[in-house]
DNA sequence: AGGCCCAATGTTAGCGCTAACATGGGCACC
DNA sequence: GGTGCCCATGTTAGCGCTAACATTGGGCCT
């Protein structure tokens, strides 16, 4: 810095100054330092600025170590809008779910002096886990509506509200009622929508439904539609996510079982490609990319000690082929 | 620090020396240091530390804004690996991959003082766009051997050997040729792939097959798909990945062609569900995990200016379904 | 014309840490 | 018993930056 402010003529601290935008430096004396600046390549030292400044300008990303569509995609979004705002993204994976995991990956960033946490890991016991760092750092997690009253702050697409739609839509075909494949219950998202799709059912006036319980898998959705091929299948299953529904479309394929003719499958996430199973599959669309921006700018509320929207993101039905009318 | 020092009856520096592995400090000091560092809750400032070290301890990670598969699991893989050697990861993605929005990306980790950048996006224009930054820090980029004499260092997963695999099999199962749906070109893995599948096809002594060019979805595998089964489907084709083979076996399904009986449809990736497409797809499976920590050692030796081992990660051919006998 | 104020810049101190050198006390060795 | 040596610890300086205060030198008001 001191190189640059002796090649423009001026002291260090004015070169900090143009650096930082401060108002009172001529333009003049600006254009000098930025040329010095250009001409010695000369990029200004983070650390230093962080030890002084007290910020990092660094936020963490706590996120699932599987490749899941969702959290990826979650995940892009949030780096995205934070490099947008001019801060560093760091991550950590989760390869376990268990309290010793999450406690050491939120050292990790505090050890890094992170200005603020997200966790893309919509799962009871992470959430529970986070608990004892509310108040040291600003937190915002995704969690389907389950965590308010813990301090955690949360936003996260309605789960509920996608699984009301998915379960409303096969109502309104003519089902008489909906079976659910539901996804592991320790996953928040997942009991969301077992709530969604039961209050549906409740409300509409139609007999409650049959829950099975299932992991996120397509080899689960095989298993269970192969299961419910031998043994007579419901006219309308609503899988919680694609997978899911995939593995169901195969079983349901290979065991003679028409969807949607005799069958109706509905799945949840819109992964790349639901579009071209067979038959293309209805399923509800969360929409990550917002999650994730609002993810961000719930953090920086966060950070501000503002007010904070927790509005969830709406998400929305996508129709194709797998859904019809009931049979009969 | 210094509180620690007090608390501890030491001076800073041993409390330094400690959070160091000094040798030279006697355990029943180091013992009462530690005891006062856990009751005061002292962290230690990375910023004081990265800046008297001249160490920051992160790497950058560049990867595609695309929620794609293979990326999201060498970054997840890459993290894990980076965190179990005490780095820290700090991510940019990029939209698109034009010279000025990898520079921004580098020039962002660069004001962040990395000490190595892994870039997971092997495309033609981000190496390219790479170059100017060799010397100024230890690079490692994913790029199907394509980058040699650039002077960035690279890893991949052998694609060409990838290609051969899924063309072998094809021949091997007594198909004459093998049509191609090609990923983008300016992807390097697309190119290698095509690359691959041509050698293979030279080498047996079969016929060229038909190249087409595709991106990486299933809907334009789908289309190319249609227009396959209306002009009447060769008996092989090779996709260079799952998304395309999915669509292929769409269309082929709508269009009445029978896969495997009538033609053959091998993709690349396996990614989550592809053992449920229907028929299951045969496939060429990349170890992604592999992959993200094969690079991270790499750029460990890289920042150590250590000798580097090149060797690609071998992939391995995943036979299901939807690939059988020729016909006739 | 004198004084005052403010814009533009310079000077100084210190953020929390580690490297390098300084100190001191015990112990081996002759 | 003296010489040195080394282990354990302390002291000092400085990493590169910004905040806070100090210093100029006009311009403008009375």
């Amino acid at each position: 810095m001191s190189d640059v402010a002796a090649r423009a003529g001026v002291s260090h601290q004015t070169v900090s100054r143009v650096l930082n935008d401060h108002p009172s430096v001529r333009p003049e004396t600006r254009d000098r330092v930025l040329l010095a600046i250009s001409e010695l390549g000369y990029r200004r030292n983070t650390a230093a600025r962080a030890l002084v400044t007290r910020r990092s300008g660094m936020i963490g990303v706590m996120t699932t170590g599987s490749p899941y569509f969702g959290p990826a995609s979650t995940l892009i979004a949030v780096e995205e809008a934070a490099r947008e705002y001019g801060y560093f993204v760091s991550v950590a994976t989760l390869a376990v779910f268990d309290h010793e995991s999450v406690s050491r990956a939120v050292e990790h960033f505090l050890s890094q002096a992170v200005e603020g946490v997200i966790v893309i890991a919509p799962h009871a016991e992470v959430r529970d886990a986070l608990a004892p760092y509310v108040g040291e750092v600003p937190l915002v997690t995704i969690a389907a509506g389950f965590a308010e009253g813990l301090g955690v702050h949360t936003m996260s697409v309605d789960q509920e509200l996608g699984a009301r739609l998915a379960t409303r839509h096969l109502l309104g075909l003519g089902h008489r009622t909906v079976t659910h494949l539901a996804g592991p219950q320790d996953w928040l998202d997942a009991r969301a929508r077992v709530e969604g799709w039961r209050a549906e059912l409740r409300e509409s006036g139609a007999p409650a439904g049959e829950l099975i319980q299932g992991d996120w898998n397509a080899d689960c959705g095989y298993e269970v539609g192969q299961e419910l091929a031998r043994r007579g299948a419901p006219t309308a299953v609503f899988a919680a996510n694609d997978q899911l529904a995939l593995g169901l479309l195969r079983a349901f394929h290979e065991g003679g079982v028409a969807v949607p003719a005799e069958v109706s499958v509905v799945g949840f996430d819109d992964i790349m490609g639901s579009a071209h199973f067979i038959p293309p599959l209805t399923t509800v669309r969360q929409d990550f990319t917002a999650l994730g921006r609002r993810c961000l700018e719930m953090l920086r509320s966060a950070m501000a000690s503002e007010e904070l929207d927790h509005t969830p993101v709406v998400p929305s039905l996508v129709i194709r082929a797998s859904s019809g009318p009931a049979p009969g």
